[in-house]
DNA sequence: ATGCCTATTATTAATAGA
């Protein structure tokens, strides 16, 4: 089974975009990131006629999150990350698909810090922490798979002293990553690649692409269960490098079924 | 320290992203 992850910044711009990929890759399973679209501009004919099932928690403008299931309807079990009914911002949906439970999240970027987004962001994390300890305790496979917004050490940034202050590397959303992690969880692309550099996300600005000035941002957190049946895993590098690409690029894991 | 580039929304400029 191969599971994917996807910034694509802008789900109805970027629709020719993710169908190419989508033809070419063949995941069975899709968290998207960044639709930039409320819930009734979703392309759910456009995504049907190409195979697949979705569910998805859209937002005008901003955020938006959906699964995608390759020939099945992703069964929803929640939209919305919990414990603070406050929060407006479409980042959390999860779904069963195919007998795993896959949690797909868009955890906020937290620039400028310190003030208030880089407050939201540490409470998001902070319930991110609480709810995902609940889903290791159901004992089921679980995924917890998207953009975190976080470079988790010094190899997944291209010039590491430039991003220290950066609240997409401070040392507090470093930390509360580990800490995640520390509950059970296997960072998937890490596991699979322990020494080696990898980006999922090249700035549009100064020429970052064509410099590979990228970031590690994209992830996938497994379950034990589900960590013992990781073969492969990689980037869809290429795709970055398309006409009207998003700043992300895919990146997708393999399971045995 | 800031803009760079891109997408969205609303209407040609503002906001957010990372």
């Amino acid at each position: 089974m191969k599971i994917a992850t996807y910034n694509v910044n802008g789900i109805n711009g970027r629709l020719p975009v993710l169908l190419r990929w989508l033809k070419i890759a063949k995941p069975d399973i899709v968290c998207l990131q960044e639709l930039k679209a409320p819930d009734d501009r979703f392309p759910r004919k456009e995504l049907q006629a190409a195979g697949y099932g979705a569910a998805w928690h859209g937002q005008r403008s901003w955020n938006g999150v959906a699964i995608l299931a390759r020939g099945a309807t992703p069964v929803l079990t929640r939209r919305g990350l919990p414990y603070d009914p406050d929060d407006s911002h479409s980042r959390y949906i999860e779904a069963a698909v195919n007998g795993i439970l896959i949690g797909c999240l868009y955890l906020p970027n937290g620039n400028p810090a310190p003030g208030p987004k880089w407050e939201y962001k540490l409470r998001w994390f902070e319930r991110l922490h609480e709810y995902a300890a609940e889903l290791l305790a159901l004992d089921v496979p679980v995924a917890l798979v998207g953009d975190y917004n976080v470079m988790p050490t010094e190899l997944d940034v291209y010039k590491p002293e430039r991003w220290v202050d950066d609240a997409l590397f401070r040392p507090e959303v470093r930390e509360a990553f580990h800490a995640l992690v520390q509950q059970g969880w296997t960072d998937a692309i890490r596991k699979l690649h322990p020494d080696e550099q990898i980006f999922t996300f090249w700035d549009y600005f100064r020429n970052a692409w064509g410099r590979n000035a990228g970031l590690r941002l994209d992830h996938f957190l497994l379950s034990p269960a589900l960590a013992e049946r990781l073969q492969i895993g990689e980037v869809d590098k290429q795709v970055r490098g398309w006409e009207h690409a998003s700043d992300h690029a895919p990146v997708w894991i393999e399971l045995t079924d």
